[in-house]
DNA sequence: ATGCCTGCAAAGCTTTTGCAGATGC
DNA sequence: GCATCTGCAAAAGCTTTGCAGGCAT
């Protein structure tokens, strides 16, 4: 019974090879941020037979359980990454597509204020920047 | 020579149209956040016989042309609005789906300082609150 | 044994593109 | 007249869904 299996069970999905090797795959991967479509492309590197169709399935389960998060940056395809509870927003290279995650607890709240102002409660939000190297 | 026709000629664009029809729409609509769909709509609704696909090069050429902004919001359908140069942020209700605008200098100015503190210029953010009415 | 899970293929939805004819300048 | 623009239809890109069989418990 592994990390993963366990995981798993927690959230009430069965354990099945696919959704193990996904979850590892999203947990130990370097890029941070994989398309669905990249991670089909680990799995048949990796020799796994899963079809695209369940990669999307599970990505889907494994949010809605809140292990992993999605995120839309304009207007590509869906990237997911692994949910450490550490939230935090992202920064998109526009000459690399390099990604950088930060946290900033003042801009939190000032998004809580602004909801507030205008008569609602906050329950999420989305801010990415699109930043270029300093000359 | 209509307002909308000189607008179009400042941005090197002939003037047809459905060009015309579409900027009018844009400038005139009640609700300032229309998909293509949407224009489409309201194109066929007033009679004019234009084409989805011409809907999509236009707004693509307007935005091009700063005339239009471009937004994705969660994952639906992007959003097209009249650039009157006053630059702002989205909020939208979850329950009633309605979009607000705001605009904050406050958390413009953080946005810049969070790029240069890691080494970057910000060329551009995308900054969506999600909220649900005060109880 | 049962119900959940999977692969495949097909469809869905939004957006883009190729092409032949139409239109603005 | 010539380049640009348009409508149509087809295709592309991403994602979801129906279905028949497979697997976990």
């Amino acid at each position: 019974m592994t990390l993963e299996d366990q995981e798993l069970k927690k959230v009430g999905l069965k354990v099945t090879v696919p959704r193990i090797k996904i979850l590892q795959i999203l947990e130990n991967c370097l890029n941070r941020h994989m398309t669905a479509e990249d991670i089909y492309q680990a799995l048949r590197d990796a020799g796994e037979d899963v079809g695209i169709a369940t990669v999307y399935r599970v990505l889907t389960q494994f949010e809605a359980a809140g292990l992993i998060e999605r995120h839309n940056f304009d207007n590509g395809p869906a990237v997911y990454e692994i949910d450490r509870g550490e939230h935090h927003d992202h920064m998109v290279c526009t000459e690399s597509g390099k990604v950088i995650e930060f946290h900033d607890a003042e801009i939190e709240k000032l998004q809580e204020r602004i909801a507030a102002k205008n008569g609602y409660q906050l329950v999420g939000h989305n801010l990415v920047l699109y930043v270029k190297p300093l000359t």
